[in-house]
DNA sequence: ATAATAGGCAAGCAGCTACTTGCCTATCAA
DNA sequence: TTGATAGGCAAGTAGCTGCTTGCCTATTAT
């Protein structure tokens, strides 16, 4: 038991989505995983302070993919002592059709 | 010289416009002008209390719509003592694609 | 002119949020 | 086994953010 995805306890609302793209280290983790998928939290930390100049701690970085994870925009898979982060576009679909297509429907 | 927009003083990073997206009164306010364009704040205020039993007050919505402005999602135009406001969805034109052609450039 | 309307400015405050710190568990190599 | 690696949990904290409060200016109606 104990589903190994992030797609279950939460239907992932659109708020939750706005909010982890709200911040500018959770946007560079996207980046990161755009770049390359499926990377453990060690490889995104080292990553990001190589490229970034991002001196943000193991810690910061697990909160930050907790975020996406509730967004729905990142999945984990364990495998061992390794937890590799995929990156899930499909909350991007269709995030701003709603204002662009002049049709409210909900927050 | 001298538009009456709100992309001069700004460059109106991508950051501003994920921080604006962020509030859930934030959207709604950007509901009621994709519903409505160029509605004065006290317009705002009332059809956002009726619709959305949204008790906010006047000041709030006033500095909401500031951060919509900096993030260069409303434009504000005088006429005597009315402001009107109107959306621009430009800035979400290609907000997430970024992601989804797997291809970074900036935060 | 006087009052009402539409909006602006700024200080203060409560709640949230990103981050740190310290300690813990689990898996793998020697 | 022991030690190193990969990650988790939880409390504490500083700063940001959304909102209120109070007072102010500008434009319009009477």
């Amino acid at each position: 038991m104990s589903d190994a995805g992030a797609d279950k306890g939460h239907p992932a609302e659109a708020g939750d989505v706005f909010k982890a793209l709200a911040d500018p280290t959770r946007r560079k983790i996207l980046d990161e995983l755009a770049e390359r998928d499926g990377q453990t939290l060690f490889e995104i930390c080292s990553r990001l302070a190589m490229k970034h100049q991002l001196g943000s701690s193991r810690q910061a970085i697990s909160q930050h993919l907790e975020v996406l994870i509730r967004a729905d925009l990142v999945a984990s898979r364990r495998a061992g002592r390794y937890k590799f982060h995929h990156l899930n576009t499909e909350p991007l679909e269709r995030l701003t059709d709603r204002w662009r297509n002049r049709e409210a429907k909900e927050s």
